[in-house]
DNA sequence: CTGAAAGCGCTAACAT
DNA sequence: ATGTTAGCGCTTTCAG
């Protein structure tokens, strides 16, 4: 009928269930012979440990709950992998949720993890709004964010440096000879969107090119559809620019694909793009000269062991901020041209 | 200290744990008077649910387990957030994990998922081998695959129509003058790869086309790696076919990039490629004529709508088998041209 | 070396 | 309308 428990195989076994639970646990106290017997009942019943029962006696359920945007988006899952990869074998699951870019459904799902009793949370947040997150509760949950922070909300945190990654594209296009050069990014309520903006105004500045704010684009979300419009505009324009910073990669795979649709060869031989991200399909986005590749795995792990470290009761640096850096790639297939890494501000970097 | 239980609550509003429970399960019996008091006495504590409690007493988690074999694949990841948006509602998490394509590590999952109490299970199996799904505690659990299936393992089952899609891509090809058409798929103990090798030599017969063994790869896992690594095999050879049909997006990513890398321009206007698998950086493959679009939406439903029925105890269909019907893209853009969809065994679909 | 019993937080008879 | 209590499956003192 339903499932045996230790009752029944203490039962089968002829021993209580406390020796059963012995068994289980790896006791040194057991008699062999008992044991054996215990075992064998064990085998017999098709017994299997009921994990929520150990939960609520443990007050801990080895879970992680991880709350993404979106799960059919690479660079998050990579991370997520990497995560699973790091706490796996401390014996922790992934509960895993998206919130669809949505900051409601990223409420409902902080409030599901909470009830489950998750013993850790990881979120990349869905915006700027982050009140849910100060929840009393959450003072006894480790939780750390990614990719992406919320000002007033201070938990870890581990991001990839923006700023340097942006920075270094300027350059390498600017190092190209390229002096005109347009901005596709989001909603300056993204965090990476308004990080990324601000690298890119910064960049232009300092490298005493002029920032045309017609063609400097931050609205909407980062998604391949918001890439194909904001692009779109670009390129109704007569006088658009030779050369775009594009934020992250579904707007770059967006922008690639409509300027793909609505352009001649000779426009295209003219379209050059650097942009943040490189995923596994980047060999294909040709117009791309230069990428910023984010550590995912390096990214995991970080958010792992900031995680088992709050888990195991060690909050001395709390709230830390981990800064990973990218690494840049330099597209040659495409066009792109090695350029001198590095500023005065960043140390040397390798390609 | 600890979370607030209802026995906190009892006492801070006066009453017995169970009227709290009562106010929390939206008892109509008790007074209005007394349901206020204890909702303020739980907002004062910060009191959740335990949901781990509540899983021990009704034997039910409302978790559905899923094990795909890599997380960062979009295809997988289309299907799993299919899935979460139909079960969502109805009260159920997703504990998602990874098999890494290995066996070994699809049965250590499954045995946390049963040990962890998930409701259902559904799972992408990693290989052909699948003696672990035949353990008693099974009996118990619904289970349903997705896109691959075990031989001799009888359970609910979801795929999309492989033959059907295959005889599509072959005959679009051969439609559009291509007689000497290669394939490149992976290992015969993947489900996928088994079906759409032979749909393929089925076509070839079909339509009197001549199969060349030389150019029928069916070797190592279906990733971007061994997409590479077999295009490579063909392109060394001085007269490889025009045409080749890929089995996959990740083979299909790897054939690609390869032939960009290894092929001029005038070479690579002599290669066409049909394949499985339309995702979303599908405008990027340039050398594509035609492909197969999986229904990740239809199948994530069909998914859910066969846990839902198990789990609410409805088991006269089974093991049922649905088979989804995929959408046939011509890639004009690429070159592919439209031909008459359809033949003599499957009905018209819209392309 | 083994057993009895309490308790983790909650629900649901069964009483009152 | 509300309180008392047993019990979900397990671990863990405390006794023997």
């Amino acid at each position: 009928m339903s499932s045996p428990t230790i009752k029944d195989v203490a039962k089968s076994a002829n021993v209580s269930i406390a020796t059963v639970s012995r068994v289980l646990n790896h006791s040194e106290t057991v008699h062999k012979h008992t044991q054996e017997r215990v075992l064998e009942a064990m085998d017999l019943l098709g017994y299997n440990r009921n994990e929520v029962a150990r939960s609520l006696k443990f007050r801990h359920t080895k879970t992680i709950g991880i709350i993404a945007p979106e799960l059919s988006n690479i660079f998050f899952m990579e991370v997520v992998e990497a995560i699973e990869r790091c706490v796996g074998p401390f014996g922790y699951s992934l509960l895993i949720t998206s919130s669809n870019d949505s900051i409601e459904e990223e409420k409902r799902k902080l409030q599901i993890f909470i009830e489950r009793n998750v013993d850790g949370i990881v979120v990349m947040p869905a915006g700027a709004e982050g009140q849910h997150f100060l929840t009393k509760a959450l003072d006894k949950i480790p939780l750390v964010m990614v990719d992406r922070c919320i000002e007033g909300i201070n938990v870890d945190f581990v991001e990839t440096d923006s700023r340097y990654g942006v920075h270094q594209m300027i350059k390498a296009l600017s190092h190209e000879g390229y002096k005109r050069i347009g901005y596709i990014g989001g909603d300056l309520s993204i965090h990476t969107a308004h990080e990324r903006l601000f690298a890119y105004l910064e960049a232009m500045e300092e490298l005493g090119l002029k920032v045309e704010n017609r063609f400097v684009y931050h609205q909407g979300s980062m998604t391949q559809t918001s890439g194909r419009s904001l692009i779109r505009q670009a390129l109704l324009e007569v006088d658009y620019p030779e050369a775009f910073f594009i934020a992250n990669d579904s707007l770059h795979l967006g922008a690639t694909i409509q300027a793909l649709e609505m352009l001649s060869s000779s426009q295209l031989d003219q379209l050059v793009f650097a942009s943040f991200d490189y995923l596994s399909y980047a060999p294909l986005l040709k117009l791309c000269h230069y990428a910023v590749a984010q550590p995912c795995d390096k990214i995991g792990e970080e958010v792992s062991t900031l995680l088992l470290k709050r888990l195991s009761g060690n909050w001395e640096d709390y709230p830390k901020h981990v800064m990973l850096k990218p690494e840049i790639k330099v597209l040659r297939a495409n066009g792109g041209i090695p350029y001198p890494l590095g500023n005065s501000k960043s140390d040397m970097l390798s390609s």
